[in-house]
RNA sequence: GGCGGUGUAGCUCAGGUGGUCAGAGCAAGCGGCUCAUAUCCGCUGUGUCAGGGGUUCGAGUCCCUUCACCGCCA
């Protein structure tokens, strides 16, 4: 880390879906990027941490049209969730872009202008599949045996006009530039993957479409509009104000981009590329984070095993959560969420060890010596060897918080609490106060509270609103610094006892806090009824990578896996988790059996996607394929993707089951395809 | 299929270049203290270090191999 040679240090988050919601895989990146902001703000460098949302693309242009709302008008509906749900997780960016606001197409475009200009975008044919039953197009990737999937009849090539970027010629020198940054990705497996990945040979790559209007135009091309990764990745430069910019000089290479494992390709790999060709100085890191797993399984809304990390805030505290999800998880692994180990961190390391040693030093403080931070007089030994503990601890985890273990850091940290929690049992000041030796009773004292200063401040980054607290508590006064001086505490200030830190969470309140996430706490809440909807039972599978392939679809540039997470509260539910569900009008194209299932029936429909997407439903009790063929009926759109029996369903439409056999919900009218249902 | 990774105490995991490396935290048991949120401190582990083979005076630590799981391969 070359910290050194500048006071700015910028760090950034992928910018997220918008048509997406915050979850926990977002809500993980944003709090790991905060925390790291934090730190380095106490390092006393000029921090600039920034989000933001990606909002363009076909998908949104279509929720937008079926929620019959503008495209603008609906993308500013859909980031107020991010706003907010950043904001209670504490969460302080000090910018948030968004890719349709002036300031970021201004610069994306004139980065194109200037990539452009060296010759490396050029106009040239992008090949697609099209399949004459369906008069849709697919990628390569979506065929069947060169077939369309739906029809299963041979598609044709069909070439459509796009701009390229000519990835091709970037090959040597992105391989250079890993060979003289060797840790640009971090962790280090994965710099060996894309290292891997690059020898393998890169492909041109197509970064406009002309088959929608949602999008950044391309200079100087009307017809055409920037894809996904240009548009996207651009955001780092563009928020700081583009090239010459005050903040770019300030910022400008960012110091990590941290992003989900499943969006390292696209940092790595295109992004450098972009810009070498820019003739622009290239980020210090890209740190890829593993995913989270909801007790052990992948999130999944059909598990309905997904966790809201607004009401996780709400219900464990914001900073216990945070911690937690620092503590716990080796940054750079997969990692797993659960309830279990949550409790246990908080009982174990907030409640007992931290929350304990600072309730019973200010309560020896009270009771031994007036209730105010007695003076430091002369050190013992052990002060002197409480104070060196604290000293190591400082500078290993500012290394390791410097190198981005935050796990490794708190862990350092909570070393230094087990040291204060001996040395007040072996300097026992309550046995000083009795024998009346005041002068080594106050020395004791204030080297427990320094002890906690320190550990309070080295907290700040991940638990900000509780280390403030326990800082207010024992007197010290902010601004905040990480600790560098021992003896910074001034005497003669008033500490408050107050209530605990972090209550435990005994056995009943586990339960309790259980009931009100609506997650059992033995999988209570998996697998329960669903008879109105017939398609997609529980799946475990995750959803699909993000942007895995270039579809018309934007694939979502998010940090994490999952989407959704559905909430069973008992009784009622909020409005928003309505409107979470995307139904929609669909129209059956084409319906079949499927071979060897009782009840499945496969059909393709049209719900307005622009191409027509797969479902497979439960419902051959009651229909034979051909019955449905025609109708308008309603499907869930937004489900995550779910394989059976080899097939890969795309929605579930809705169906009341009487008698055992499911009835299809229909509908009469003209309505047309892709109408949003609410 | 190609390349890479992981498999260590009940649980979660540490263990550069081979020789106190058989460990930590949690959980469990026992003891102590009493300032404290039934908290804190101390003590307690007969673990085939996934299985097999090999190199070596000596291998979780290197090599080969088998098994299981995972990642990347536009």
């Amino acid at each position: 880390m070359d910290s050194a040679n500048r006071t700015g240090y910028f760090v950034t988050t992928p910018i997220y879906y918008v048509n997406d919601v915050p979850h926990l895989g977002t809500a993980y990146t944003t709090i790991a990027a905060d925390v790291f902001a934090r730190f380095h703000r106490l390092r006393g460098r000029n921090v600039r941490f920034l989000t933001g949302l990606d909002e363009h693309g076909q998908k949104i242009a279509e929720a937008a049209e079926a929620a019959g709302l503008e495209p603008k008008a609906f993308v500013d509906r859909m980031a107020a969730p991010f706003r907010e749900a950043w904001a209670a997780l504490d969460t302080n960016p000090d910018d948030f872009i968004r890719t349709t606001e002036e300031r970021h197409q201004r610069v994306v475009q004139a980065l194109w202008s200037r990539i452009a200009a060296t010759g490396d975008i050029y106009k040239g044919l992008y090949e697609d599949w099209y399949c004459t039953g369906c008069e849709a197009y697919y990628t390569e990737k979506d065929l069947v045996d060169g077939k369309c999937p739906v029809h299963e009849r041979p598609a044709t090539k069909m070439r459509t006009e796009s701009y390229f970027f000519r990835l091709s010629a970037y090959q040597e020198r992105l391989l250079r530039f890993y060979a003289a940054q060797p840790d640009f990705v971090l962790p280090a497996s994965r710099m060996n993957e894309v290292v891997r990945f690059v020898e393998s040979g890169l492909r041109d790559l197509s970064i406009s479409r002309a088959n929608f209007r949602w999008g950044i135009p391309v200079p100087g091309d009307d017809e055409h509009v920037m894809y996904v990764w240009f548009d996207a990745l651009s955001n780092y430069v563009s928020a700081l104000g583009g090239e010459g910019a005050p903040d770019y000089r300030s910022f400008w290479p960012a110091d990590v981009h941290l992003v989900g494992k499943d969006i390292l390709r696209f940092h790595a790999v295109y992004w450098p590329a972009f810009l070498i060709a820019a003739g622009m100085p290239l980020p210090r890191h890209v740190f890829a984070h593993g995913w989270l797993t909801i007790n052990g399984q992948k999130m999944s809304k059909s598990l309905r095993n997904v966790v809201e990390p607004r009401r996780l805030a709400e219900c464990y505290g914001v900073d216990a959560v945070r911690y937690y999800l620092m503590r716990d998880v080796n940054f750079g692994l997969d990692g797993d969420f659960s309830h279990a180990a949550l409790v246990g961190r908080i009982n174990a390391d907030l409640a007992n060890d931290l929350g304990n040693l600072l309730n019973r030093t200010v309560a020896l403080v009270e009771k031994l010596a007036g209730g105010t931070v007695p003076p430091a007089g002369e050190p013992g030994e052990r002060e002197r060897a409480l104070r060196q503990a604290a000293e190591r601890t400082a500078a290993q985890a500012a290394d390791e918080f410097e190198a981005y273990r935050p796990h490794r850091a708190l862990e350092a940290i909570w070393a230094l609490c087990a040291e204060g929690n001996r040395f007040v049992d072996a300097a026992a000041p309550w046995a000083l106060a009795k024998a009346g030796r005041t002068a080594e009773l106050h020395s004791v004292l204030y080297a427990a509270l320094e002890a906690l200063r320190w550990i309070a401040l080295m907290t700040l980054p991940v638990m900000p609103g509780k280390a403030r607290i326990a800082l207010s508590r024992i007197g010290d006064v902010l601004p905040a610094a990480w600790p560098a001086t021992w003896g910074g505490l001034p005497s003669g200030v008033k500490v408050v006892r107050g209530e605990p830190l972090f209550p435990r969470i005994d056995a009943d309140r586990e339960k309790e806090l259980a009931r009100m996430l609506g997650i059992g706490t033995e999988g209570a809440a998996v697998g329960d009824r669903r008879s109105t909807v017939e398609g997609a039972p529980a799946a475990d599978r995750p959803p699909p990578a993000a942007a895995v392939a270039p579809t018309a679809d934007r694939p979502p540039p998010t940090a994490a896996p999952n989407p959704e997470r559905a909430q069973r509260v008992e009784g009622t539910i909020p409005y928003d988790h309505f409107a979470k569900l995307e139904l929609r009008i669909a129209k059956v194209l084409a319906a079949e059996k499927v071979p060897k299932a009782d009840k499945l029936i496969r059909l393709s429909i049209d719900a307005g996607d622009g191409t027509p997407r797969t479902i497979v439903a439960g419902i051959a009790a009651r229909y034979q394929p051909e019955q449905l063929v025609g109708k308008r009926i309603v499907v869930l759109a937004n489900l995550e993707p779910r394989t059976l029996r080899g097939i890969e369903s795309h929605g579930m439409l809705l169906a009341a089951t009487h008698d055992g056999k499911p009835c299809v919900l229909t509908v009469e009218d003209e309505i047309p395809p892709g109408t949003r249902v609410s």
